[in-house]
DNA sequence: CATGAATGAGATTTCATTCAT
DNA sequence: TATGAATGAAATCTCATTCAT
C-alpha cells in the first residue's frame, strides 16, 4: 500500500469515493481502531484537516463504508431469495454472490468482519445487528428448507450449519486479493465443492 | 463479565492469572485497541496504574495472553504431529485438539485470530508468524500426504482447501461460548463430517 | 434569522451592509468566538469561503460592526452633550438617545456589551476603552453637575450610580426586540422614571 | 490573575474545589469559548490533559459551576421566598441575597450572564432556563404583590421594571471586586436606595 | 462574485504510563 | 500491593483562511 501522489483532482462525487476506498483499505489493513485519520489522509494526499471537509468524522467514514456494502450485499441478496430456486440453488447462488461481494469490496468485507462486533453495540451502527440477524434468517430458512427436502442432511445440527458456511464463506475476505489467479465465481465453485460433497473424496 | 469487587487478594502467580484472564476477556470483547487499561482495571476491581505492579505494560499483557495460548497449542499439536497417524486421523485429530484449545482459551482465540495479523508487524510479536508458518506447514503437509494416499479429493486447489479447513475450525472462537449445549468434541465431530463429508447427504 | 436563499445580487455596497447585518445578528445570537464564519455564510446563503470577498477576516466584521454603531451612538451624544443642556435634561437626553441606538443598532449593542471587554485587549480595538473613556467622563460629569446642582441626590456614591445607569440602560440591548410594543422613546421614558424616581411611589 | 505556583497540592475533594475556581476564574475573565483548556491548566500549574482526570470536558467545567453556583443561589431565594415578608422587604431581601451571591461566586455570576443564553441552547444546560422561569415568577409576583399593596407604583410596565431590577442588580457582577471598599451588604443597600427611591432627591 | 477543496494552526480529548505515598 | 494524581505523546476534530477555477 505505498504512497499515491496524484495532484490531478478528480470531480466531486467522484472524490468521495476514492477517498472511501482509501479509507477502507487502510482500516480493513490496520484494523479501524488501529487507523489514525492522519495516516488516510496521507494515503490520500492530504492533510488530516482536510479530510473533514468530506466527512463528518471518522465514524461517519466507516459508517459509510459498511452501510454502502450491506446495501449492495441486500441487493444481491434479495434478487437471489426472490427467485424462487430450490434449496440447493439458492445456497449456490447466495455463495456465488457473496464472493462476488467479496470481490468488489474486499476491504469493506474485511472490517466488518473485524470491526461489526464491536461497533454493533453503538446505536448509530444498529443496522449491523439488524442485517445480522436477517442473513440468519434468510441461511437458517434455506438450509431447513433444503433438509426438509432431503437435499442437506438431517444428521447435524442446523444451526452449526449455519455458522459453518457463514464463517466458511466470509473469512475468505481475509486473504482473498482481487485479481488473483481464480476468479471469484471459481472460488465460488470449489468452496461449494467442499461444503457441498466434502473434502473426503466420494466413493 | 460482572465487575468484580474482591479486595481479599489472591497469592501473586494466582492473582497474575487472574488478571490475564479478565484482560483477555475484554481484549476479545473489545479488540486489544478499543480496549483501554482502565477498562481493565474496572473489570478486576482496582484503578488502572495499579495493573502496572503486575505487568510492564499493556502490550506485554496479550504478549503473555497469546503466548500462554500458543505454547499450549503447539504442545498439543505437536503430540499429534508426532503419533505417526494416517493423514485422515491426523486431520481429525488437529481439529479435535483445536476445540479443545477453543474451550480452554476461547478469549486468546479470539484475540489470535483479531489482532495477530496486525501485533505480527511488531518484532515482539514475531512469533506470530513463526507459529502461523509451522501451522501452515502442518497442515499442507497433511493435506498433501491424504491426497496423496487418495483419502482426500485430488481435484481441489490445495491451497485454497487448507485455508477452507484452517479458517472453518477457528472463526468458531467468535461465536464459540464454553458451557453450552455442545461439547468441543461433539463440536469437533460434527465439524469433521461436514468437512470431510459436505453438507449434503451421501447418496 | 432565517435562512435567506437570494441569488439575485444586490450592488455592492449594500450587499456589503446586509453581509454585516447578518453577521452582527449571528454574533448577538452566539457569541463572536461561538460563531463560525461558516454560520454566517450559511446564513447569508453563501460559502464560507465566498464572505473573503468581501471581508478581510471575521474580525475585521465585528470591528466593522462595532465602529460603525460607535461612531453612530457617539454623533448623537455629542450632539446632546454640546446642547447645552442642564444635568437633568443631558441625562434625559442621553438615555433616550440610547434606546434609539438599540433599536437601531441592537445586534451591535449586543455584541458590544458581551465582546468589548474581551476584544478591547487586541491594538486593533483600542478604541473601545477609548470610547469607554469617553463615555465615562461624560456622564460622571453629568451628574457631578446634576449632583451639585441638586438636582441628583447627594448622598449615593458617585461610581456606582454611574455603573447602576449605565448598565440599566445598555442591558435592555439584551432582551429588546425592535417592533416591539414599547417604542424606544416609550421605554426610554419609563426607564427614566423608574431611574429618577424609583419604583416606590413618591407620597 | 497571575499563574499560581504551588507544588504542594491538596486533598481530594478541595482539589477538585480549587480547580473549578481557577477555571470559574478564568472563563469570566476570558468568555467560555476564548478561554483553552490549556490556559486553565496552566493556570492551575499542571498540564492540558491532567485536568481530564478530575473533570470529563470543558463543558462539564462550566456545568459544574454554574450548577453549583445557581444550587446556593436558590437556597438562599427560597428561604427569602418562604420567610412570608412583605413584597417590599422580599425585594429587599432578595436584593441583598443577590449582592451576597455576587460577593461569593462572582465567577460564576459573571459567566451565567455572558454565557447562559449560549449555553441553555444545549440540553445539558436546560437547568438555566428552569431557573430564568422560576426567577421570574418570583420576581414578577412579588412586584405585583407590591403594586396590589401599593408599595409600588402602579404606572409602570410591569415586565419592563422586573427587567430593569434584574439586569441592574445582576450587571453588578462584571464590575464588582470582592475585598473593595464596599461590603456586598452597603451595595445593595445604595441599589435599593437607587431602584426605590430613584436618583432624584425626595423633595 | 461565488464555489469547492484544501491548508495549517490550534483546540479538545484520550490514554498508556509513572511515581510518591 | 494499591491509590491518586499527574505526565506527555498522540489522536480526533475545528475553523479561519486561501486560492484556482
Amino acid at each position: 500500500m505505498p504512497t499515491k501522489k496524484k495532484p490531478q483532482v478528480t470531480p466531486t462525487p467522484e472524490r468521495r469515493r476514492e477517498l472511501l476506498a482509501t479509507a477502507a483499505e487502510v482500516f480493513a489493513a490496520q484494523g479501524y481502531n488501529a487507523t489514525t485519520v492522519r495516516r488516510i489522509a496521507d494515503e490520500a494526499g492530504m492533510l488530516a484537516g482536510s479530510l473533514y471537509y468530506h466527512f463528518d468524522s471518522k465514524e461517519s467514514m466507516v459508517d459509510e463504508i459498511l452501510s454502502t456494502f450491506l446495501d449492495e450485499l441486500w441487493q444481491g441478496y434479495d434478487e437471489v431469495l426472490a427467485a424462487g430456486l430450490g434449496p440447493r440453488e439458492t445456497v449456490e447462488a447466495l455463495v456465488t454472490e457473496s464472493f462476488r461481494e467479496i470481490d468488489r469490496h474486499r476491504p469493506a468485507v474485511a472490517i466488518y468482519q473485524k470491526e461489526s462486533q464491536h461497533l454493533a453495540t453503538q446505536p448509530r451502527f444498529a443496522y449491523l445487528a439488524d442485517s445480522q440477524t436477517r442473513f440468519e434468517k434468510a441461511w437458517l430458512g434455506t438450509l431447513e428448507r433444503g433438509v426438509a427436502d432431503g437435499v442437506f442432511r438431517d444428521d447435524l445440527d442446523i444451526r452449526l450449519t449455519y455458522r459453518f458456511v457463514r464463517d466458511t464463506v466470509w473469512v475468505a475476505a481475509s486473504w482473498y486479493r482481487p485479481g488473483g489467479q481464480h476468479s471469484p465465481e471459481e472460488i465460488a465453485r470449489q468452496y461449494l465443492s467442499m461444503v457441498l460433497d466434502g473434502i473426503a473424496p466420494r466413493t
